[in-house]
DNA sequence: TAGATTGTTAATCGATTAACAATC
DNA sequence: TAGATTGTTAATCGATTAACAATC
């Protein structure tokens, strides 16, 4: 067994998992600025990591770069757009079309990178049938209907925080794998089932607590 | 020095902050249901974090149990509150009222708990005037001003991202201390600047990474 | 070739866990 | 008092950093 493989078996440390997308979205501006070749020093310096540990993160999927030469922009990216897994589509769901829900639903930047909502369902009569972000709002009776004829991949969460628990049931009953989830809540789901977690207030509240204890920082 | 004074001075992990307001919202609800007593062990299987690690976390702050016994629910969350800041309002600004900022702004999860949203200004001068959450959208210009005669302590950023880091400096310029950055980039500011980030995209490709890399997983 | 920089190993650092004396 | 559970110390684990042989 290898190196790397050793590494890889023990797990992905979430240290390395949140960094990926911080490396995607920078050598993507690096090739928005035509640059072609870069360091691992020049990446630690401009994202303040250290060399050391961006190598150390990329031999957990392999090897990008030359010795001597650093790492090609397009191939690099494309290697972590690979890892990332976006070189395929993710058909999507949103469940809940409250402001949360609305802005997730409108929000460009991950549309246009293969993240698509293809259907929204609202359990409030009033919003039935009006268009959101060209999907139709239907109702949330039609939630099994619909995910049993079509493959869905990721579902988001952007309900009350009393029925969430109940929406990622529903959702995970009929197959799905990933839940993005919006709503206060921490939900239980089998092992096979990928949740993230966006929280608002606990971010809140972290920043609260680094503004009331200023010493603490260190962060970022 | 204690163990504590050479704990805190070294920083608190962010792993500790992270928990902190785990610990304060499942407290919360234990008030609500009115659960009067918990031990390290009790609250660690609910949450899923080893009791150890709990007592740890604790210790940072001070002793808030008792042997044989455990701790009173209301006594921890009061000094959990205390240490999250939860005992002051908090005067914010909210820079951007497309999708992302409306859903900020009628976010009703922390209004409700110090954290209030004051004045909103966007760059658009057809939703100049109009009302969002209470508050009239006022044109960028009158930032300054609004800055300067009231002191604000989070500016919450849903601004585009070519703007947002002019936006950022000119929060910071007057004086605000504590940024809530809605928009995909990392903000550059002095280090008595505490910047929390909320990052979907971010968030997004992590969803996707563990979505792609099943043996990856581990997390939460 | 000489210079530069990778990928990887070993050393260090820090966070988590286990153990237990203190004590309610 | 006996039982339970804390707060803290020591042991373990894992992640980060430093160093360097390999090599482009």
């Amino acid at each position: 067994m290898s190196t790397r493989e050793k590494k890889k078996a023990a797990g992905i440390p979430d240290g390395v998992i949140g960094r990926l997308p911080v490396y995607y979205r920078y050598l993507t501006e690096l090739t928005e600025n035509d640059i072609q070749r870069i360091s691992s020093a020049q990446l630690g310096e401009a994202l303040g990591i250290t060399a050391a540990q961006i190598r150390s993160d990329f031999s957990y999927f392999g090897s990008f770069g030359q010795q001597g030469y650093g790492y090609k922009v397009d191939q690099l990216l494309e290697q972590i757009k690979a890892i990332l897994g976006l070189n395929r589509a993710y058909h999507m769901v949103l469940l809940g079309a409250g402001n949360l829900g609305r802005a997730v639903a409108s929000y460009g930047n991950f549309r246009n990178r293969g993240f698509d909502i293809r259907a929204i369902f609202d359990s409030n009569p009033l919003l039935e049938g009006n268009y959101l972000a060209g999907c139709i709002i239907q109702p949330v009776s039609r939630l099994e209907h619909y995910l049993s004829t079509n493959k869905v991949d990721i579902g988001v969460l952007a309900t009350p925080r009393e029925v969430s628990q109940e929406m990622c049931d529903r959702l995970v009953a009929q197959g799905v794998k990933g839940i993005w989830n919006f709503s206060p809540l921490r939900l239980q789901a089998p092992e096979d089932v990928v949740i993230e977690h966006m929280h608002l207030t606990e971010s809140l509240l972290r920043l609260s607590f680094r503004l009331t204890n200023p010493q603490a920082a260190a962060s970022e």
